[in-house]
DNA sequence: GCTAATCCCTCTAGCTACTATAGCTTCAAG
DNA sequence: CTTGAAGCTATAGTAGCTAGAGGGATTAGC
C-alpha cells in the first residue's frame, strides 16, 4: 500500500498531477484509508510508470488512454498500438521539419546583423520586412 | 483609415486575435468610430504585420513585445534585439535536439513491433518497461 | 497520550496563445 | 428603410499541468 506521495517518488510524478491523471481517467480512483487518503498498490504503481514513460515520449493524453485500452486485451492483434505510436512519430518528424526550417531563418537573420543600431538592425527589419526572408512561413 | 475585418484579412491575423492583441498590449488601444467600432491606420498595419511575422519565427507574446518596445528606439544598440532573437534560435534548437531524441526513440520501439498481438508488442512492452529503451529521457 | 511536522484532502484559479460562443449593436448596399 | 454582414463585449474552452487556500489525517518523537 502507497500514499500518493510514496507513488509520486517512485514514478517521478508529482502528486497534483496523479490526482490530474485520475480526473482524466489514466488510472482508475484509488481505494481510500479511513481518512479519505488515496491508497494506491502496485498494479497503480506499473500503471503510473507506463502513463509517465508515454508522457516522456510525447504520447498525449487521448492516445495514452487508448494505449492503455489495447494493453488490457492481450489477445488482440497490436496493430492499433502500432499505428498509435506510428502516427506519433510521424507527428513528431513534422515537428522537426518545422523547427529546422525555423531554425534557418532565424540563424540566417541572427546572423546577418552587424549589430549596431536598432535603426539598421537586421532582425528588427527583417521582421518588419517579409520580403527579406529566404522561406515561406 | 481600415476597420479590423480589413486589418485581418491584410495581415492574415484573425480577428479575435487583433483584439487579443490589444489586450496584451502588443497593439495600442485603436480609435473608435461614433459606433464604438475600432478604425486603424497604416501604421497599425505595419506594427500588427510585424507581430503576425514574429509569431510565425515562434517568438512569443513578451519576447515581441520587447521587440517593439526595441524597435521604437532607432539609435540604441541593437543588442537587445540580437540576444532575443539569439536565445529564441537557442530554445528552438534546444527543443530540435529533444524531438530528434524522442524520434530515433519512437522509430526504434515501431520497427521492433512484429504485429502479432497485444500481448508481445514492442509497443506496448517498451511503455511498460522502462529499460528497454536505448537513451534517457 | 500528546504534539508538531509532514502529509493529504478538495476546490479554484492560473499558465500560452488563441478560438468559439452568445447576445447585442453598427455599418453599408440596394 | 431594410437587411445581411460585420463589429462589439464578455465569458468559457483548449492541453497538461501547477500553485494556492483552507482545511483534515498521519506519524514520529517525547
Amino acid at each position: 500500500m502507497f500514499s500518493i506521495g510514496d507513488l509520486s517518488r517512485r514514478t517521478g510524478v508529482k502528486v497534483p498531477t496523479i490526482r490530474y491523471y485520475e480526473q482524466m481517467g489514466l488510472i482508475s480512483a484509488a481505494h481510500r484509508s479511513e481518512g479519505n487518503q488515496r491508497r494506491y498498490e502496485k498494479t497503480d504503481l506499473e500503471r503510473l510508470a507506463f502513463i509517465r514513460h508515454a508522457r516522456d515520449l510525447g504520447f498525449d493524453i487521448p492516445a495514452i488512454r487508448d494505449l492503455i485500452a489495447l494493453s488490457r486485451h492481450p489477445d488482440a492483434p497490436c496493430a492499433g498500438a502500432d499505428r498509435i505510436a506510428e502516427e506519433h512519430l510521424a507527428a513528431v518528424r513534422e515537428k522537426i521539419v518545422k523547427l529546422t526550417k525555423l531554425e534557418q531563418e532565424l540563424e540566417r537573420i541572427v546572423s546577418h546583423c552587424s549589430g549596431d543600431s536598432v535603426e539598421d538592425c537586421y532582425v528588427i527589419r527583417a521582421l518588419s520586412d517579409h520580403g527579406m526572408c529566404e522561406a515561406e512561413h
